[in-house]
DNA sequence: GATTAGAATGTAATTTAATTACATTTTGAG
DNA sequence: CTCAAAATGTAATTAAATTACATTCTAATC
């Protein structure tokens, strides 16, 4: 997202460029119907100006801009302001809230690399076991990784405890995969945890921030969403939408990986899945 | 949708125009990037001609062509086949799967109604007490919801297991909210213990099915997305969202409403949500 | 089958838009 | 207060797109 980059790169911007950018933001429509000269008019700046701040966020020119901008528009129809303020009615609440989770999925579409995902979606069916652990905000998502995971028949247990944490991370040996869900990766106990896994030999699987702590210890890391944070669509819920998109992305590929000879495995996933719906009431 | 409009009047164009509008069609994404030049070439037709049939289409120019191209080539992502299949590769269910979740956060757009919503988050506000009632995959959901409502300054609870639920509804009174997370709204234990709550005289909030059994017991109902499960592209995980979403809203307007006082209310919101996330480890 | 009007297309010129190069101003450190 | 570095604007240049015009093709008529 183009306006997203613009908005929170304003204070990183110059005067001019800041004018510029302003402008852009209060009406993106009309900058894509509009010249150089005709934006650099309006932000009351000169026209090289433009040129300029296209190039500083690392596109070619204006023109590649006006194209990048219109398809960002085009995704998110009612680009309005994306942060919640106190004067807002509960319609622009719904719309706000929806379009920045909606946005927080197209950026997952991004960060997520398939190669990635092969590799986590190959351990996991390798393993034999599969510990979930997740802290605070983070154990309800453990939670239901795990009641999918379960359903696709290896033994599957979250973990919200860190005392019983340690001591099935102490436990594990290399048949075992651990999965840490953990928005920043930078909390003390879980890095602890996630040392003691390495440790006995696990397949360490993490969804967090790439680069944080947590993920040096990873095997392998696939994003939590973190860099959502520096957005202004910023949203808590965002980046769990995010995390949950990414474990069910992780057990949509498992069920295709573990039944290639049933040409329609979607489907018996599909029933699974209604099934478990109906029975147990979700 | 230009190329349509493109395809449809092929039959119309002369040769040199039909060859190059079938350049377009063969990979519209490339044309984006390419200049008059560039696509004459790739299309064998001199420079003019480009411009000719922009100006056939009634659009101004070229590039005023790859506008509106970019803006058709975002809002249709590619136009796959929504549902996932056997031999997809990772990429493809990567989009998907996003795709079907943002389709499911539009149709929440337009299933929300705000009057209701304002109505919940009324009695919510006034609830001394609330408790939070979800089995099975929504157990996962509740228990996210105590984690948001209790911060929020009334103590909130979640309950999975059905007794402890008939427990608490029945000790409850007119100052407890019970909610009730349930997506089809036709579990059979949940009907019980829905009743057991009305006769108790606490208010009954409803995230389930509208019209099903569970939605009649309720005071308010809000929606839990069922009605995606007739779209095609429909996948288990894009009701979660769609509940997780309607929770989201709710404690937002729930902060809002409770803090009218101080001007930027959301800067707590997130300040409180940010250290959330930080101290305790999400 | 030749001739010619009209459409289609290409070539070259022109215009327009965008960018680069350079000069001037502003800003902030010492 | 001075000077260096950054920022910004002006003017020149380049690149892109379009228009004007010439040529070629098409097909209808004699």
């Amino acid at each position: 997202m183009i306006l997203n980059r613009l908005h929170s790169e304003l204070e990183r911007l110059s005067k001019s460029e800041r004018r510029l950018a302003e402008v852009i933001l209060a009406d993106p429509q009309a900058v894509i119907t509009a010249s150089t000269a005709e934006l650099a008019r309006r932000a009351s700046v000169s026209d090289p100006t433009v040129s300029r701040l296209c190039k500083s966020l690392g596109i070619s020119g204006f023109p590649d801009f006006k194209v990048q901008l219109a398809q960002d528009l085009a995704r998110n129809p009612s680009q309005v302001n994306p942060v919640i303020s106190d004067g807002d009615d509960t319609r622009t609440c719904i719309d706000k809230l929806i379009n920045a989770n909606q946005a927080a999925l197209e950026h997952l579409r991004n960060a997520l690399q398939s190669d990635q995902v092969d590799m986590a979606v190959e351990a996991l069916n390798r393993a034999t076991r599969i510990e979930i652990f997740g802290m605070g905000a983070s154990a309800a998502i453990a939670q239901d990784a795990q009641h999918k995971l379960f359903r696709l028949g290896t033994p599957a247990c979250a973990y919200e405890d860190n005392l019983k944490q340690r001591m099935v991370a102490a436990a594990a040996d290399s048949d075992s995969l651990i999965l840490f869900i953990s928005f920043t990766g930078e909390t003390r106990a879980t890095l602890e945890v996630a040392r003691i896994a390495r440790e006995s030999g696990a397949f360490v699987l993490g969804i967090t921030a790439p680069g944080s702590p947590l993920a040096q210890l990873c095997d392998i890391t696939l994003t939590s969403g973190n860099a959502l944070e520096d957005t202004t669509v910023y949203i808590p819920m965002a980046t769990r939408i995010v995390i949950l998109s990414v474990i069910d992305l992780l057990c949509t590929r498992l069920a295709l990986r573990r039944q290639p000879q049933i040409n329609d495995t979607l489907q018996k996933i599909k029933r699974s899945l209604h099934a478990t719906r109906v029975r147990d009431s979700s």
